[in-house]
RNA sequence: GCCGAGAUGGCGAAAUUAGGUAUACGCGGAUUCCUCAAAAGAAUCUGCCCGAGAGGGCGUGCGGGUUCGAGUCCCGCUCUCGGCACCA
């Protein structure tokens, strides 16, 4: 916020200070550039801000017969502090493209909100002894007045905060539909714990064993939460993401794939001695079945508890208190010596009838397949390294021509030709696999299986600022849902150390709140005193922009079938498997209940860069942050908006340290020259103006047109400034101001620039005397006659070096050309006399000549 | 360890993604014009090496290959970055 202060500050200080710049848009036309001062955009900030909220140009129409529907999303910003560098970085890319397809006709949805929920605003209001929602709406409207200073193109009427009881009342209908559906259930489960923010975290919120938020290291707790299904939609999942092939960076959909994580494999059932129930594993190698030689479970789950004999009882409590020691990063490293202990118990190996070993280990994890592994030491190394500590037998299953596993501690996981596994002998690993799936499928004892890596989504959390879990639970009747009719269900208000992280949630402190009456038999009954993760919050915000102030439903039906999916995502990368995917799942949900007719929320997206400085991250213990207001204040809008748009392509970080705002100063300056140096009317005849000038603009518009749908904006800028020179020359050495090709060039620059600049476009299109504000202009379309070139220059060869050039017809014939070549001085001088062995000619572009030997 | 992406001047980056002028555009640097001077603006040059010049040689991480022709395609490396990581 002291940056926005600044900015606003510092702002109204230089326009008062260079009131010439301001004023030179009105002065005749034709003057000379050198009399004026220095071009500065943040002159005229002021004066076009009060007139674009006049016109509210980017409102998004209802109208049914604006058919050209076209949404255009950032990811909604956080509203901790003023806005950052990275604000500005994806939203000059967004808003670039917003503005773009608005010019072109479309009818776009560009809308703004915050994800407003969340643990800053609990710590702040804790510190402060305030309630969160002081902090948290004094930095929306903080950020919302330098966003709207930064000139993006949004529809302020649709402004949504997720903190607001008119929306997580929906965001609470949205659990409840769930919940019908067996989609959100309570259940008890391994889970991380944050000991710091003292609450559960999602899995995707654990980032190398630590806390995303607070980076504090997580510990393993068993707790009954509440959990989203979404492993139920894993398929689907991965499945859905082949048509945002090309549309989603790869890297994106890569992150999915992994973190979704299918393995295709099999359940194979294994009978143990002294117990009526088969216990059953999971392997992707059911191929190496003969070559399972024991069997471990995982030491901290009830199954190891189960198996375990009486006399081992004491050993197995032992080690797990060993293992639950350990922190999680320790456990999971690979390089840790591999621990255990015999359960005292054996298994009967379905296929070749052989008495295993049962063991309990903590490599083999309680919550992935089923917490029980058929161990193959030859040809897995976890396996190997086990039975090397614990002396078990290695037996080679798959003949991979490499040496014996058990003498050299290589286990050998590739592939080869099964051996000591009866039927399988001689079976190639696929082969194998098939064959024993069918034996397997026959009698009974398992069968072809899949296993994802993904787990459920959890979404209670032990804070404050969240929207309430809408379950309420009475003695006679049980857990049930609050009616619909209910909702919201809002929070009490509690402030200061009410709100203290104690590991529960701070709204079971709120006694009065908890209590309440049961929806069914009228007793009493207390309310879920847990919270949602915020990304439940912003899993379906996308939908709720379509009619942000509809009553009856989180989103109206008619708006959704309009604008949705979102044609256009920007945002950054660090959600690729957070809201990404729960938003994708939320839509399947949504679809599968009836209420979309489509699976995918977002056709396209793109991934902006992080902005750095000298070359790391910025970050206060580095303190090598970069204040974006500061540097608003000190280069304007438009400068700061085309540096970062310029610097690189959208996905490429950038490092501040290497940029040059001034050097867009000074660009945005030639251009505002022109606009003030046309001296044709508005309304002259341009066909009439010079033939050459109008090529490069209409070549320029034609390729910026096809850069910027393909979101190459840094090379369309790059477009730009070709054109921009271009066009001074032809008013300095040229056919002059007057020329009317002159205002076409100077008119389309500035429509174009608008995407990027959009202060100082504003302001040449007022100097260029139009009306009223870029915003209204439509897009230049290149003609086609004027992109077609009179001349093209030939590059001539010799033995692949050019040795010279030709200027040619375009539609010049191969045999021509050929004797054109051949006649270039250039040629014979390469030549040397030598004879020529081919000619290869490419008309228009390219004549190679081969000489029959190497010059020497 | 597994999976993936990338490597182009002093720097950020281009090369219309069917192999055909490598380094567009900008920064930085040099020289010049305008000016009493500066600022602001404008012009020219700027990959490396040899050469006064004309011109020539070498150049897209490294080594091979395909081709008349490779930054682009193929094979093998090196390094950097990212994701996952005891997931059976």
């Amino acid at each position: 916020m002291k940056a926005a202060d600044n900015a606003a500050g510092d702002d109204a200080a230089r326009s008062d200070r260079q009131p010439r710049a301001a004023a030179a848009g009105s002065t005749a036309a034709g003057q000379p550039a050198a009399a004026q001062d220095r071009w500065d955009p943040r002159s005229v900030q002021d004066k076009w801000l009060v007139r674009w909220d006049a016109l509210d140009p980017f409102r998004a129409s209802e109208d049914p017969a604006d058919d050209r529907p076209r949404y255009v999303l950032d990811m909604f910003p956080y509203p901790s502090g003023d806005l950052h560098m990275g604000h500005a970085e994806a939203w000059a890319i967004a808003d670039a493209m917003a503005r773009f397809h608005a010019l072109r006709g479309d009818n776009v949805l560009h809308p703004i909100g915050w994800d407003a929920f969340g643990l800053p605003a609990e710590n702040a209001a804790i510190r402060g002894n305030s309630n969160p929602a002081d902090y948290t709406y004094r930095n929306i409207e903080t950020q919302a007045a330098s966003f709207r200073r930064y000139a993006i193109s949004v529809d302020w009427t649709r402004r949504l905060h997720t903190c607001d009881p008119d929306y997580y009342r929906w965001t609470q209908w949205l659990f409840l539909r769930l919940y019908e559906r067996g989609l959100a259930y309570r259940g008890d489960g391994y889970v991380n714990w944050c000991p710091v923010d003292q609450t559960v975290l999602a899995n995707e919120q654990v980032i190398d064993g630590h806390c995303e938020r607070c980076g504090a290291e997580v510990v393993r707790r068993v707790l009954t939460q509440w959990y989203f299904k979404i492993t139920d939609y894993a398929d689907r999942l991965l499945a859905d993401m082949a048509p945002l092939e090309g549309k989603w960076p790869e890297r994106v959909l890569l992150m999915q794939r992994n973190w979704i994580g299918r393995s295709d494999g099999a359940e194979v059932r294994f009978a143990i001695e002294g117990r009526d129930e088969p216990v059953t594993v999971f392997t992707t190698r059911p191929d190496t079945l003969y070559g399972a030689t024991f069997f471990v479970v995982a030491a901290d789950s009830p199954l190891a508890d189960e198996l375990c004999s009486p006399e081992h009882r004491e050993q197995l409590k032992a080690y797990v208190a060993e293992v639950r020691k350990l922190t999680d990063i320790e456990r999971q490293s690979t390089e840790r010596e591999k621990t255990g202990v015999f359960l005292g118990r054996h298994a009967i190996n379905p296929v070749n009838g052989e008495r295993i070993s049962v063991w309990a280990a903590d490599y083999v994890l309680p919550d992935y397949g089923t917490g029980a592994i058929m161990a193959v030491p030859a040809h897995d190394q976890r396996d190997l390294d086990f039975a090397r500590k614990f002396a078990l037998t290695v037996r080679v299953v798959v003949d991979t021509g490499l040496p014996d596993p058990a003498e050299t501690g290589v286990a050998t996981p590739g592939e080869g030709t099964l051996v000591n596994s009866g039927p399988l002998n001689g079976l190639a690993k696929a082969d194998a696999i098939a064959r024993i799936n069918e034996v397997l499928a026959e009698r009974g004892l398992g069968k072809a299986a899949v296993s994802y890596r993904l787990r459920d989504w959890l979404v209670s959390r032990q804070r404050y600022w969240g929207p309430p879990i809408p379950i309420v639970y009475c003695d006679a009747c049980g857990e049930l849902p609050v009616p619909d009719e209910q909702l919201p269900v809002t929070l009490p208000d509690l402030r200061g150390q009410d709100l203290a992280p104690k590991g529960i949630s701070p709204l079971a402190g709120a006694t009065d709140w908890v209590t309440t009456q049961c929806p069914k038999c009228g007793g009493p009954a207390r309310r879920d005193t847990d919270t949602m993760d915020t990304f439940v919050d912003s899993s379906w915000y996308f939908l709720r922009f379509c009619s942000p102030h509809y009553e009856a439903g989180p989103f109206d039906p008619e708006a959704v079938r309009r604008w949705c999916p979102v044609d256009l995502y920007v945002g950054g990368v660090e959600h690729a498997i957070l809201h990404l995917l729960y938003s994708r799942f939320v839509t399947k949900a949504l679809h599968d209940m009836g209420m979309l007719d489509f699976t995918e929320p977002f056709t396209a997206l793109v991934n902006q860069g992080q902005v750095i400085n000298q070359g790391k991250s910025m970050s206060k213990s580095l303190g090598n942050g970069v204040d974006l207001g500061q540097q608003l204040a000190e280069h304007g809008v438009d400068a700061i908006r085309l540096t970062m748009i310029f610097a690189s392509p959208p996905e490429d970080d950038i490092d501040w340290a290497d940029l040059h705002p001034d050097a867009m100063v000074r660009f945005l300056g030639r251009v505002a020259r022109i606009a003030g140096d046309v001296g044709s009317r508005a309304s002259g005849q341009v066909a009439d103006g010079d033939q050459g000038l109008r090529r490069v603009t209409h070549r320029t518009v034609d390729e910026v047109t096809r850069l910027v749908e393909a979101a190459r904006l840094n090379v369309a800028v790059a477009r730009l400034m070709e054109l921009t020179s271009a066009t001074r020359k032809a008013i300095d050495s040229g056919p002059g101001a007057a020329d009317p090709a002159v205002r076409e060039a100077a008119e389309a620059l500035t429509i174009m620039l608008s995407l990027f600049a959009p202060y100082t476009a504003e302001e040449c299109w007022e100097k260029l005397g139009r009306q009223p504000t870029v915003t209204a202009a439509r897009w230049p379309v290149a003609e086609p006659a004027l992109l077609a070139e009179d001349q093209v220059t030939c590059v001539v060869q010799v033995a692949g070096k050019v040795r010279d050039r030709l200027q040619v017809p375009p539609g010049i014939g191969e045999d021509e050309l050929r004797a054109l070549a051949l006649a270039a001085p250039g040629v014979s001088r390469a030549l040397a006399g030598r004879a020529i062995r081919a000619v290869i000619v490419r008309p228009p572009k390219l004549v190679n000549v081969v000489p029959a030997e190497p010059a020497g």
